[in-house]
DNA sequence: GATGAATGAGGTTTCATTCAT
DNA sequence: AATGAATGAAACCTCATTCAT
């Protein structure tokens, strides 16, 4: 109940602000950092340049605080997904599941995404690269988690270190939802998510212990 | 044995070419295409700026060349090493042993190849973007190939889509290889590189046919 | 009577962009086009070069800004003037007093004059000179409908096609004027514009004398 | 006879210069002065550079050449034409269709010419010009002549002062030779060139007509 | 003597940022 | 508090000229 109480001044400040991440996550991941000028920022969020600057001190503050916001965002999505169930297999299936609705609702956030987390970011200067790689690091360190916590459980066999096993089916999910990025018509996404799971899970799991294989 | 050579003037010119092309390959892969300037290359190659200009039309163009070359002599290296054994395990096994150990040697290549191969790279016009697309997705079915021909042989199980498997083994090698490039402290990269291959075998081979799990 | 004021703000920016205008016209007639920089036009008009930017697209934009806005000055004086009487001969004679009048009042836009006029301005870009020269084209029509009108009054005798005595008529007089710019001691403009006229309304030749008329 | 009898290797380098200003020419009157690199005039008299530059100091010193060259050849036909016969009207005669038919037969130099001598080559620096203004004024005193001997011959009405004649004249003819060149369409050259003396021999207004003689 | 590769000053243009209004 | 005009550093690129071969 405290979070509508902000005086009204704050809460439009907040309302301004967003609408600038918004016109400037539009056009970062459209045309990229360096092809984006603040003037075109602040026209497209129809603000003068002046307030974005009372706002972000400078552009590439403006740029990190975009990241980091959408990254938070998503990264709660994530985490709340594989909080609920008691199951591994099932809190992987609800994450690659909540990873892929993401991306797909939210296209222009996927490109800021992976340009940032593939290392592609140098152009931004180094402070948010830093920080960005610890939380990246946590977060496979919690999906390492759920296989780590199947194997001791005896869902999984432990065919290789649970953080390696996060590493490559995060990457998995990436690769595949970026060439349907690139060319839909080359490489439809799968229907079915679990598709990408299958391919670790087909050889991972005890087939006698667990009804993935019944379906 | 001077038949093979060029003249001398012509063997001076590549020289020279190579010398700017691995000056702007040490700025690009540190600094990122718009954060180097033509006189910041030019100095680190020791060439005067309109020298350059001699070399490549401007730089984009030089930017291009520098990664379809770079791309060139990653890509002969995998497909020889891919071409020569029989077997669809060892075909894997060589990919996966070159593709690292010439990310090992060449990392500033790596920076670049990742910026570009990961659709980070709306900050170069088009035409690259294009074409390296294209032979990507084209080396991606080269791989599909040797998993479909393991699954005819029954060499390995059905348990996904050729092209999935092989965009799945791709991107799990350069996550790892990413993860050990931005932090190697924290992530040593596996000393066998079969390691990540393992993840795929472990489900993917039928165990009575395969010598893998006798090891 | 301030309906007819345009907002200050109007008003400050109209009389800055007179002030680049002013620099340009005098640079540039001084120099020619290719031997000013934006630079130099910045500093002479007292603003930073990116000023000058907000005002012109780019050198090209400014230089026929400026060409075109003294064309309209000058076509408007000339043609209002010859617009009043009734008289042919008194039309000529107001079309020489204004034109002289004028150059000698604005002798920067002479040279920029002649040169655009002259076809001596392939340095510029096309776009310019077409529009020029069709403009150039009408005055001389317009002028040659005098002479028209004249011979048809009886007034002039039918020497020549009128577009022919237009013709050589406005070229006496830019050459009159171009002589006297060039070195006044040498050649004193006479202080009677007339003077020129003279040369077309009398008759040279004797026509008793010569057997130029037998013909 | 002595004029054959240079060295072999002083007439190669004549030639050679030749080509050069012959290559120039082309370039310049087609693009003008600062649109024509060094390198291209080179490559188009099929020279090396550095041959240029042993042959014309700099940019500047080569066109001054090519213009002095051209003008020297000029000058001398016409007054060989007006030194030929007797009769003032003649003369004019001689000189109108003189020029006229060096122009025709020489286009590049035309654009070349009126560049030049209106003013308009601001772009060059200040020798050329003072010489060729210098030149310009020594021929129009030689035209002026003609008409102060036909007037002291009382073949010619004293119209004017010999020298505005002169200058009416030439640029009369200037003007229409620089339209036809412009649009020969549009400004079909007079066939007969005499018509642009006639505007000049025969008068123009009825004397009893126009109280402009009462004067 | 001829060559043309190398040079680097200098031109045009952009855009992040400031600050007077 | 919001504005957006003004700034000028710094980028890309050209081309006249030199000089080692």
């Amino acid at each position: 109940m405290e979070g509508q109480k902000l005086p009204r001044r704050e809460r439009e400040k907040l309302r301004q602000r967003q609408e600038m991440l918004a016109a400037a996550l539009d056009l970062f991941s459209q045309k990229g950092y360096h092809n984006v000028s603040m003037a075109e920022i602040a026209e497209k969020a129809e603000f003068a340049i002046g307030t974005l600057y009372k706002f972000f001190q400078n552009k590439e503050d403006l740029y990190k605080a975009l990241v980091l916001e959408q990254c938070d965002s998503f990264e709660d999505a994530i985490l709340q997904a594989i909080e609920q169930p008691e199951d591994e297999v099932e809190k992987l299936r609800n994450y690659v599941r909540t990873k892929t609705e993401r991306f797909r609702r939210n296209l222009p956030f996927v490109r800021l995404f992976l340009a940032e987390s593939r290392g592609a970011s140098f152009n931004i200067k180094a402070g948010l690269d830093e920080e960005l790689r610890k939380r990246y690091y946590n977060f496979l360190e919690r999906i390492a988690l759920i296989f780590d916590s199947g194997i001791k459980n005896r869902r999984f066999k432990k065919i290789a270190a649970p953080y390696y096993l996060a590493v490559a089916l995060d990457s998995a999910i990436d690769a595949s939802l970026l060439l349907w990025l690139d060319a839909p018509e080359r490489h439809p996404y799968p229907e079915d998510p679990d598709v990408i799971l299958d391919i670790f899970f087909k050889g991972l799991i005890e087939p006698c212990f667990c009804p993935w294989f019944a379906k």
